[in-house]
DNA sequence: ACAGTACATGCGCATATACGCATATAGTTG
DNA sequence: CAACTATATGCGTATATGCGCATGTACTGT
């Protein structure tokens, strides 16, 4: 951790600034986080609520070690929380702006999708 | 393109449903696509407005090889517009929902960056 | 202490993709 | 048509990362 200042504001986006290497990387890397399909599975898994390691593996049919280091990734992006208890240790969603984001990729896809459509029924 | 039902909703978030592979494979793509701080790059500098090709490569300091490649998987993503004129390229953002989106992501980052400066602060 | 369960991790392989370099294509101007 | 400009693309290389397999670690119960 180095600088004071952080994300100059790609939200504010008009400025003619720059954009810090870091920041672009930061932004980079939470988006290439939720660009595999089995954490996507994992975070829609979570929607309901908090849920054991095991559970999740029955869920998305995928191997132990693999969701385990999923689950992983997605906690040191700060996206899940864990709690350990006894054996089992339960991951839940600890970012919540996850939500929106998954409300706007789907709505901007289907939007696209409606599009294509139209264009094949326009002939 | 095969099946008529549509990303059925993680939008909705709260029902059991599976989400079926394809949706699946859209939105993590949708999200691989802006994994890229080059790309990253571009979108801010179009956020301004539509911009030619030189322009953008001038603004990145990129090659000109790889931005045109990156507009390539933009515009392929439906993020872009291309409009050609003359010998130039000119592109746009064609699906704003990026600014919200790139909102969400920023803000989320700066309040973990808040959190943390926040955590070693109280000691 | 031993066995069993739940989770994490080291390692190797296969694949994806970003980049640089050279070259191809399209359009303009002389 | 030739020369030039703007953009796109083929190819090789380096790197990142997802997955399977085996193994390690932490905790529980007998």
């Amino acid at each position: 951790m180095s600088s004071v200042c952080f994300l100059p504001g790609m939200a504010k986006a008009k400025n003619g600034r720059p954009m810090t290497e870091e920041a672009l990387a930061m932004i980079a890397r939470r988006f290439a986080v939720l660009s595999e399909p089995m954490r996507l599975r994992l975070l829609h898994a979570l929607f309901e609520g908090e849920k054991p390691v095991n559970t999740l593996v029955e869920i998305t049919q995928g191997t132990q070690a693999n969701v385990s280091r999923h689950l992983q990734t997605l906690a040191d992006a700060g996206l899940l929380a864990r709690r350990k208890e006894g054996l089992q240790v339960f991951y839940s969603i600890a970012d919540p702006s996850i939500f929106p984001l998954c409300e706007l990729v789907c709505g901007s896809l289907e939007k696209q999708h409606a599009q294509r459509v139209d264009a094949l029924a326009r002939r």
